[in-house]
DNA sequence: ACGCGGATGGCCT
DNA sequence: GGCCATCCGCGTA
């Protein structure tokens, strides 16, 4: 039995941040070290439209640190906040434009004893990966990671997974900004089915 | 089950 | 100098 399928291609990526943010529940955010492999399914993102976006980091042109956001679509855009935790996004629409979407929580799949050792304060399963700090210390992504493509042969990919329905989606406001904080560009996989 | 504040460092003004 | 697309532990119920 498989769990998923193949990496989602560059086209997947290329439309509005909105839309991706959407499908992308359900795919698998996968990282494959030698022959160790950790994944999570994909519950919870969050969409950073473009420069036109104030809450997005491409708001304020493209920076040493925003540099991969505006990349090519399926592009890994990871940046350090708060001094101490790192965040992963997938780069959308084309080249130059400065679109993403933010990885805020998986549920595991693979690797769990693995991520269990990558997340030690964590008392409860469920509070290993609800998060998107604790989504990048669970599968190891770091700097080294920001500007690699998703869509190929990496180590990090993001896989094709079952479709969603829309009425297991909860849309809403995003967390942690200050800006636009209205816009409803949060999505959320209901737990349970 | 909440709410609050400290940790901690890179980057932009 | 101040702001973060956060996490965790501690406090009050």
């Amino acid at each position: 039995m498989t769990l998923y399928g193949a990496p989602l291609p560059a086209a997947f990526y290329d439309r509005e941040a909105d839309r991706v943010a959407r499908e992308l529940l359900g795919a698998v955010l996968r990282m494959e070290s030698g022959p160790e492999v950790v994944s999570g399914r994909i519950v919870e993102t969050e969409a950073y439209l473009g420069p036109h976006d104030a809450a997005s980091h491409s708001a304020a042109g493209r920076t040493a640190r925003t540099w991969h956001m505006f990349g090519p679509p399926g592009t890994a855009y990871v940046y350090f906040i708060y001094g101490m935790h790192w965040c992963v996004n997938a780069v959308t629409r084309e080249e130059g434009y400065g679109g993403a979407v933010l990885i805020r929580a998986i549920a595991p799949l693979e690797g769990l004893a693995r991520i269990r050792e990558r997340r030690p304060k964590a008392r409860r399963d469920a509070d290993l990966c609800n998060g998107p700090g604790k989504v990048c210390a669970a599968l190891g992504i770091t700097r080294e990671h920001d500007g690699a493509l998703l869509t190929g042969t990496g180590p990090l990919t993001i896989c094709a997974g079952d479709a969603v329905s829309d009425d297991r989606v909860l849309v809403g406001p995003r967390i942690g900004i200050s800006k636009a904080v209205d816009w409803p560009l949060r999505f959320v996989l209901r737990p349970g089915a």
